[in-house]
RNA sequence: GCUCCCGUCAUCUAGCGGCCCAGGAUACCGGCCUUUCAAGCCGGCGGCGCGGGUUCGAAUCCCGUCGGGAGCACCA
């Protein structure tokens, strides 16, 4: 059996959501399980939508995933050009040949008539799709509307009875009847190709063995299979490959065949889209989840492994992933489990590990540099212990510990109210006082200061704790009090903790 | 309207005739720990959409029913 070969085609408009993401991550495992070929295909078709941003977006949410190609835009490969807006010239060769076979005839409605046309069927209860209407024109029919300027879309002339059939490595066997699916366009009365011919041609073109994407294609799948039978029959394919100049396909290609993946919806079971807020791979980036977390999570919104397995690495899912194990209902893209999954992973990263990883972030916040300054680094480095057990997303760190690299302290007022009243005066005073008396200026230093205030006031330790950690951030929540002051500058700490004796209310 | 797909705890998922009076994870609730927030540990709540069959036995098979989703574009 030869390497499979894949295929993931996002339409450029709008960025990489994670739905999508999603079906390359499925395809891209699949291939690298199986030394097969991963393939990106840009199409861009409609050129109404498509952009350039929005590829250059996909293309780096794909990177930032660790999801790489073996065949496509930026690295080439034997069977490119890999954006269909560079394939013109194959697509209207192949609509000209099936013309000639008859495969296709040429309709000259106009949008608006057919949408008449649709609204009027729906009204009556009838099917929506295109009835037909043009499926026998005469010549002389064809003249008229020519010169009436009228220009034809070409419609592929689909089986009026019979059944077709097809195995879904996910689903089975799934079956349409061919009356029902209408005669569709392949060629647009611009000349350009649709999404059909377009993506039939370029699977077989590149020597497609396995079409894996989203369920809301999987009705489309007659008329792809239907493509497929038109354009291996009489090497149809083949000679428009090589009259138009593209390369030919694969010497042991062979007909795709079809996995269709349960759509991912939201927290409303609709599928989701950009209405469900932030779905966009590059946003959950901005948010400080983890490439491998959202590999691992994404792995698991369709497939799983046995009864209680759900944390795999890149390799673990690379072996394991298979479409037999992909389920066949939606599931619900759970963020509060991929917060949870992002946290566990977090705490297994060293020190260093996890400094790196969050200092992008702090730059984004306006806190540390980039690249950090040694001093920056050197703080982060020493705040990542402390801020390990208490983050679920790299971006969570930054509410925790700006104070630490901020000049002013920004007043959690609900904190100061209930802290800094009372008894707070006599500990922040001598607690600056101690302070500036301590030798080395040290985690044990810190604590021995603070707990020695605590006994020769006669307060708890919470009593002194918390004035001192509000004093100092602005806020009751932060990471452990002696660990985070050892890691600031003394003199700052005692200047704020004298700075706050003035807003100590009675 | 027609066609196709799907239906196990709040959520995702295991289950493919007896191992299941249904297992895991997240969420939630409670306890311990504690200088805040967390983390950790322990415990708890909670489900086979419904109705008929088939069978000694059904979450698992069949039929029906209800519910959800998708498609029926000169969008992909």
């Amino acid at each position: 059996m030869p390497a499979p070969r894949v295929r993931f085609c996002p339409a450029p408009s709008g960025w990489l959501h994670v739905g999508g993401a999603r079906t390359a991550l499925y395809n891209w495992l699949y291939a690298r399980g199986r030394g097969g070929a991963f393939v990106l295909r840009i199409e861009d078709t409609d050129a109404e939508r498509a952009t350039d941003a929005s590829m250059h977006g996909m293309v780096a949410a794909l990177r930032f995933l660790g999801l790489d190609w073996d065949e496509g835009p930026e690295v080439g490969g034997p069977h490119g050009p890999y954006r269909q807006s560079e394939r013109g010239p194959l697509y209207a060769a192949v609509a000209n040949a099936l013309l000639e076979a008859d495969a296709v005839y040429d309709a000259y409605e106009t949008a608006e008539e057919l949408a008449a046309e649709r609204e009027e069927a729906q009204r009556a209860g009838r099917s929506p799709g295109y009835a037909g209407g043009h499926r026998d024109l005469t010549d002389e029919e064809r003249q008229a509307y020519l010169a009436e300027g009228r220009r034809p879309v070409l419609r592929v002339r689909t089986p009026d009875r019979g059944e077709v059939s097809f195995s879904d490595a996910v689903r089975g066997t799934v079956s349409f009847d061919w009356k029902d699916i209408p005669d569709f366009v392949v060629q647009r009365a611009d000349g350009t190709s649709t999404y059909f011919l377009a993506n039939a041609v370029d699977d077989v073109a590149m020597g497609v063995s396995l079409v894996a994407r989203g369920e809301d294609l999987l009705s489309a799948t007659p008329r792809q299979l239907l493509l497929y039978e038109l354009l291996s029959r009489e090497g149809l394919i083949d000679r428009a490959l090589a009259d138009s100049g593209y390369p030919a396909r694969p010497a042991d290609a062979v007909l795709p065949s079809f996995a269709h993946l349960p759509l991912l919806v939201g927290e409303d079971r609709k599928p989701l889209s950009k209405r469900h807020g932030s779905v966009a791979v590059d946003e959950f980036r901005r948010q400080g989840y983890l490439p491998e977390v959202l590999v691992n999570f994404l792995a698991l919104c369709g497939w799983s492994y046995d009864a209680t397995s759900e944390r795999f690495t890149v390799d673990e899912l690379v072996e394991r992933f298979g479409f037999e194990r992909v389920g066949r209902n939606p599931s619900f893209f759970d963020t509060a489990k991929l917060r949870a999954m992002n946290g566990d992973r977090i705490k297994e990263l060293d020190d260093r590990e996890l400094a790196e990883r969050l200092l992008p972030h702090l730059d984004e916040a306006g806190l540390a540099g980039m690249p950090p300054l040694p001093a920056e680094r050197e703080l982060v480095l020493g705040l990542a212990p402390l801020l390990r057990e208490r983050i679920q997303t790299l971006a969570d760190a930054v509410p925790l510990v700006a104070f630490a690299f901020l000049d002013e302290v920004t007043w959690d007022e609900r904190a100061v109210a209930k802290w800094l009243k009372g008894s707070a005066r006599d500990v922040l005073a001598a607690v600056a006082a101690a302070f500036e008396g301590v030798g080395d200026w040290n985690v044990e230093s810190v604590t021995a200061t603070l707990d020695g205030v605590a006994a020769e006031l006669g307060l708890g330790t919470g009593k002194v704790y918390q004035p001192v950690r509000v004093a100092v951030s602005g806020t009751d929540r932060t990471p452990p009090l002696p660990e985070t002051l050892a890691l600031l500058d003394r003199a700052v700490v005692v200047r704020r903790l004298r700075a706050a004796l003035e807003r100590i209310v009675d």
